[in-house]
DNA sequence: TTGTATGCGTTATCAT
DNA sequence: ATGATAACGCATACAA
């Protein structure tokens, strides 16, 4: 039997308030609380007289539902895990927090994991999500394939939104833009339209699928130009600002630069920036530098930084607002898969 | 009595694997799986064989205990929360980062929430934690006050660290800055060593105590120079980039302008150098700004912000690692309240 | 060394 | 209109 009073006293955690002590300071039965407390009471009758002895019993107790208790029984958790590659990086924490404005006001609480990247990490963050249940899961993959992502969903019951290119199935909704394209068309924009006779590329290692894809498409555009790609017009360094300024370095040290370089993204294009700039070049003067991404940053530097804008707020929401309805249960077709568009922010340093 | 394949069919959600599918399949009873999947397996024995067999159905069965029930059980979430004003700003995303990469090898997860600097925010916070009981809680407080927090951690049960000057109490740990002395010392500074003749403020909202603490102490350190503060040399404007143009342009407007300004954070400054810039004014020759934080932006603008560092990747490894001992208890003495270093950095706007 | 029984705090299905 | 009662998946005291 179960006595409330023989609790051990120095417990190290306090007793928190349960719908018992709840039910027994209105003198009804815990079942009733439940009842009360929960939108059941819709449907169940329940006599005003004792809905308002609940009422005053948890106010007067203070008490709060235990999300874990009512989690384990009900099979809904409240929980949105959130999977972006680095929670400090312009682009990822606007889409999490687009994500957080979306999802708080419905009482959801937002769980943020970083993959850096890394295959591993996104691994062992979909073992995290075996683990601890969570209603809904939103994801920015690099390296996990559909198959992977389908085995989660499966496993999980979890409702999954995914922003990515590389993935599309009928099970899932995803977000994505045509970072192909947008690539192909700056490429001819700058050698067509400003006049570039070369165009180089700062790429991330080819490892990652992302980069993959655009450097490909960068590729592409040279080969449809008729134009050459010579040794050191391309260059490797980490997806960061450290990564650029490595790549630019080498670059320089090259000594046969290209009129104009595009970046994998932005963070890479500033390290470019400041390096070119520390070696006296003047931009786009001498060299002509092209980003992607328009993290706040590229309008705040010196030169302004031509880039081709992602929308992760629009992408945020979006995620967030598929998910959403999944989880309520307020859209049962098929999976959605929405194109969001790029497009090329002409600033100064192209 | 319960049968498994008695569950429904057309269920939402697919049937997870439990610790009684397990148990099934190695032919033991659920409590032995228990054991053998926890460190009781060290104080109880064990045989070998039963143990292989747990193992072996636990793999082919891709078997993970559930946190939810688990959590239950032992009051123990493995989730850490934290509350910062607003993750898309480089000094606080930088303490989640920390924060998150302590914990995150340690199998913890990690919620975040943002109040943006609004008290009824930080409420919800504290009730969101009534609701669903974590470990642990660090949070950057504006409003709540002291004995808030210790009724979030009475009633939680949660161990809590918190960062902040205005909040000290012996039964939680902080990670806490001088900016009274950062703050007062910098205006000597600009005035005594840099030979400024004025020094203006540029100020966030009074109702935030941070604001009013380091105005106060701008207030000070100009009495105590037995400078005047002239109409106009102080400005008010929101917590960010925005906001800091806004209190530049009033201040342009005003046609009054004092030789140098201080800004409550550095986003403020950055937007008054733009708006100062684009005004025509020369920085530093005909008006020095000083920022507060150091977030990397300031080292990347034109000119480069001088600005007191505030080390936010130090704060949230000291939080996360102090949070982590009281949690696992290796930690029980008294409350710390760690000081951690400010310190000029004299860039070229000041 | 292993199995049985109980309860963590809920919701939901029975009765009454 | 309300009170027992049985899970949810797990850890653990108690038996055997």
């Amino acid at each position: 039997m179960f006595i409330k009073s023989a609790r051990k006293k120095n417990e190290t955690k306090p007793a928190p308030i349960t719908m018992r002590d709840v039910a027994e300071r209105a003198g009804v039965s815990q079942s009733t609380v439940s009842r009360v407390l929960n939108q059941a009471s819709a449907q169940i009758p329940i006599s005003e007289e004792t809905r308002q002895k609940v009422r005053e019993a948890v106010e007067t107790l203070g008490y709060y539902p235990n999300m874990t208790a009512r989690s384990l029984r009900t099979q809904r958790t409240h929980l949105i895990a959130i999977m972006v590659a680095d929670i400090s990086n312009a682009f990822y924490y606007s889409i999490a927090r687009a994500v957080q404005d979306f999802f708080v006001p419905h009482h959801y609480d937002v769980l943020i994991a970083n993959s850096d990247h890394v295959y591993a990490n996104e691994q062992r963050f979909c073992q995290a999500m075996l683990r601890r249940p969570v209603d809904g899961i939103i994801m920015v993959p690099y390296h996990l394939q559909t198959a992977e992502i389908l085995e989660l969903e499966a496993r999980t019951g979890a409702s999954i939104a995914v922003l990515g290119q590389h993935i599309s199935s009928a099970h899932f909704d995803t977000v994505w833009c045509n970072d192909i394209k947008a690539t192909y068309d700056t490429v001819r924009w700058l050698v067509e339209v400003k006049g570039y006779a070369s165009v180089g590329y700062l790429r991330a290692p080819l490892s990652l699928p992302t980069v993959q894809r655009r450097f490909d498409s960068y590729l592409n555009a040279m080969h449809d130009l008729n134009l050459p790609v010579e040794a050191g017009w391309v260059q490797e360094g980490a997806f960061t600002m450290e990564g650029g300024q490595a790549a630019m370095q080498a670059m320089i040290a090259g000594k046969n630069l290209p009129a104009a370089v595009m970046a994998c993204n932005d963070l890479m294009a500033i390290g470019a920036i400041n390096v070119a700039l520390d070696a006296g070049l003047r931009i786009p003067e001498d060299i002509a530098i092209v980003g992607f991404d328009d993290i706040s940053l590229a309008s705040l530097i010196r030169p302004p930084l031509t880039t081709i804008a992602q929308p992760p707020t629009l992408m945020g929401e979006r995620l967030a607002a598929m998910l959403y309805e999944r989880i309520e249960g307020l859209e049962s077709g098929e999976a959605r898969h929405i194109e969001l568009p790029l497009r090329l922010i002409e600033r100064q340093s192209a």
